[in-house]
Parts: structure tokens; sequence; C-alpha cells
DNA sequence: TATTGTTATACTCTATAACTATA
DNA sequence: TATAGTTATAGAGTATAACAATA
């Protein structure tokens, strides 16, 4: 068939928006099966750095940052206790509330989860030159503010496999 | 322990990586809501435009543009049948294949996606001035060609709820 | 009575693989 | 024998809601 029947038509128009959310989901799925190296999901790293910046919070609180239903938090945040990464403690004024700390180990692993994202953010951005690397980054900061995103928490987390992490195809 | 042992990092430090996935997350959704009034998902979105600029393919290789197997696509496509927006021709020279095409139903709804696609682009960028806005779209797309991204089809198609349109919450 | 954490059940969605028709 | 399309089934993952402990 000949394809070349429409050829008024010669750039794609493609918007700021699709190119964003066609880069964003390229991303992170690298950056899953960077991670899945060290053995976690992007939800999981990002309770760990959750807890790296505010530790000592409950779990409904953390599940809401999540955007994870409270139900599901639990067998979450139980694989990582299991692996020694994260920590239970009681409140002692209020025994209802669990306080989430991360462990030594924890914090041995964030280390190398700093250094996968540092790999990671040059692996996306090597198109660019210094200048435009950091051009972007001051564009994607305003709209990010404009919407109104929390820092350092995206809706994928939300998201399903957020316990096993995923391979390459 | 104390918080502020390491006061040297004041910058929140967040990379062009995790931008671009927190705010492709977050337009995707709310692309997915604004088209959910044209009783779309954004899969469906994709296979309209994909019939636009190349009709008449199989629907193994339409499955496989958009990262769905072909099992699941039949019931997809079916959906699309049954509402009259597109239309499956037997191949007369291989008539195992089917020849899938935008009817003129379909054709209309894709004038309002597009209406959708332009007002959704303004919301997204409306913190940047024209100027900004396209040198975005300039340095995205230096992105998307050096990660070899296929233009037109993203990642997330392949996903969950291609079907069914997501409401808001 | 309200809230945190937990568990269980029922449901949705999916891929795998078998199957038919055609090549 | 290989491929396009289709269907069925078994499994994974989820939210809803009931439950226990504490406030």
């Amino acid at each position: 068939m000949s394809m070349n029947r429409e050829t008024e038509s010669p750039a794609p128009r493609v918007g700021a928006a699709f190119l964003l959310a066609q880069l964003g989901a390229h991303g992170a799925q690298l950056f899953a099966e960077r991670i899945a190296e060290l053995d976690l999901t992007p939800a999981q790293a990002g309770l760990l750095r959750l807890l790296a910046s505010t530790p000592g919070r409950s779990q409904r609180e953390l599940a809401d940052d999540l955007g994870m239903p409270a139900s599901r938090f639990v067998p979450f945040a139980d694989k990582l206790e299991e692996r020694g990464l994260i920590e239970r403690r009681r409140n002692t004024s209020d025994r209802r509330l669990y306080a989430l700390h991360l462990t030594d180990q924890g914090l041995n692993l964030l280390a190398e989860l700093r250094k996968a994202g540092a790999a990671h953010e040059q692996e996306i951005c090597q198109a660019l030159s210094p200048d435009e690397h950091q051009q972007l980054i001051d564009l994607l900061s305003r709209i990010a503010e404009q919407q109104q995103l929390t820092p350092g928490v995206h809706p994928g987390y939300r998201s399903h496999h957020a316990d096993r992490p995923g391979r390459a195809r």
C-alpha cells in the first residue's frame, strides 16, 4: 500500500503534555528495572525516601502519602520489615499508632538507591547539555508547582505491583 | 536522633527524571478524566489516533503498537466496533487478516478528542510563556528521540483499565 | 463513638494457552 | 507448519468491609 498519500502533514505536532506522559512512563519503567537489582519497587523506594525525610509517622499517614489504601499498606510494610529495612515502634502516648523508622540497613540501601537515582538521571538526560539539563529542571519545577504537586511523591506509587520488582521484558 | 545533622542540603534536589515521572503520571490522570467525558480511555484514544494516521492495519500490528497482547485487543476493539467508531474489513488477499478503519462517527469523535488534547496541553503548560512552552517541547523531543521512543505511543497504553474510563476520585 | 491497624472475602483484570480458520 | 484472530480458564492483585484494640 502507498504510504505517502497525505504528505501535507510533515510535522508530527506532538504536544508537551503527551511528551511528558510518554517520557514519564518510559523513565519510570527504566528506573523500575534499575532498582529491581536492589530488589526494590518504585513504591518501596518512595517509602524509604519518605521515612528518611520525615521519620516516625503512622502507617495511615504514610499510606495516604503513597496513595494506597491502608489495607494494602500493611503487607507492603510487612515485607520491608521482614527484610530489616524498616522498623515499627509503638507510640507510647497513643498505643494504637505505630511509628515507622528506617533501620541502619535501610539507610544503607537508601544510599544505594540514591546512586541509582543519579545514574538514572544521567541516562534520561544524556541528550542535553548541562545548561539545558538545568533549564529543563527549571521549567518542569515551575509546572509542578503551578499544578500543586507534592514534592517527592507521584501518583504511580498507588498503582499495581507495589511489592514485587518488575523485570525487563 | 537529631534531624538537622546535615544542614548542607537545603535544596530538595529533585531531578528531571523524577519530575518527568511525576508530571507525566499527573498529566495522564488529568487527561484520562477529561476524555472520560467522551467515554474514552487513553488506550482507546491511542487506537483512534493510530487508525487516523495509518488505517487498514491488522489487529496484531495494532496490538503490538499499543503494547497489549492480542487476546486483550479483541474485546478492546469489540467495544469500539459496537459503538460504531471503528470498522473491521476483511482483507481480500489474506482472509485471516482484518483491516481496521475509522468510521465517520469515529472521525467525528477524533475531532472532539483533538479539542480535548489542545485544552489539556494548555492546562498543563499554563505556568509557561509561549516561548518557554516551545522550549520545553524542543528539549523533550530531543530526549524522546535519543531514547528511541516511538512517536504517538507510550507504554501507559499497555496497562490496566484499557476499556473502562476512570473518573476523578 | 471514633480511629489505627489488621484480616478476609469477593471481585476485577490479566496473561497463558488452547482452538479455528486460513495460508 | 505457521500465523491471525478468538475464546476460556486459572491465577494474581485489589478494594470493601468487617473486626480488634485503643482512645
